[in-house]
DNA sequence: TTAAGACTACGACAGATGTAGTAGAGCGAT
DNA sequence: ATCGCTCTACTACATCTGTCGTAGTCTTAA
């Protein structure tokens, strides 16, 4: 029941699927960048894998091929992704924070949104 | 040169050495929590392959066992984690900020430190 | 109707990871 | 000197991941 590991690959995978929805293993394979994309067969295993994970399913055929669509959301696979890096930093977010804010990933815009998030939480879960 | 990519368990044995300093494999592996607790060997499995990607060094010898040091900082080995997942999501902070904000792994607290932090880089920068 | 393409369903394989056993050398207490 | 315990240095192996190749079936345009 819990939202299954998904490896870095798999997780470009879905990527597509949830960007354009309900997809044959071509249209997913299209959507990699001409740079080290992967080679057709290599997309379709992982589609199979995730289906094997229950994260994919096929949802219908179009003349021979095979629509596969998401059973997983974004936010599932990526909060499971996060659990385990926070896991593996002893569950402190503040390393995290850090990092993104040296490298100028986290900018102020995103620090007040933030806040306004947890605000918001706060009120709710009162 | 750019720091290696290290695995789970071997950022946990990692860990121990950040924690302990310059440690022997026994003293490692006595770090472990009782629950789940590897073999031995498989700790001594890790030192190695952490050698080999050069994480971690033979800083000296007390009688017949040696002890290691780590080679790269804690820092260092924990950015390369998240900048692969940050990679993974796009490069965009956001998702994981929401994240812990809903799994309440960042208070308010954190985030009036992240903002100190933020402009004290910024008042650095110019 | 038929030949080119597109798809599917599998099979393979190398490298990374987690996990651990074994043989044998070295140290220390008797 | 020597017996037991500790460590080291290997070896092994099952999974997981990333990467494809191939054989054979379907579709479809000429």
């Amino acid at each position: 029941m819990p939202s299954p590991k998904l490896s870095k690959l798999e997780m470009r995978v879905m990527e597509a699927l949830w960007k354009q929805g309900p997809s044959s293993v071509r249209e997913i394979h299209d959507q990699f960048p001409k740079k080290g994309k992967p080679a057709y067969t290599t997309v379709q295993t992982m589609v199979y894998r995730l289906e094997a994970k229950g994260a994919v399913r096929r949802a219908k055929k179009i003349s021979n091929a095979n629509i596969f669509e998401a059973t997983v959301t974004r936010e599932a696979a990526r909060s499971r992704w996060i659990d385990d890096v926070l896991a593996l930093f002893g569950g402190r977010s503040q390393p995290v924070m850090a990092h993104m804010i040296e490298t100028g990933k986290l900018t102020m815009e995103d620090i007040k949104e933030a806040e306004k998030l947890l605000k918001e939480l706060a009120r709710k879960d009162k």
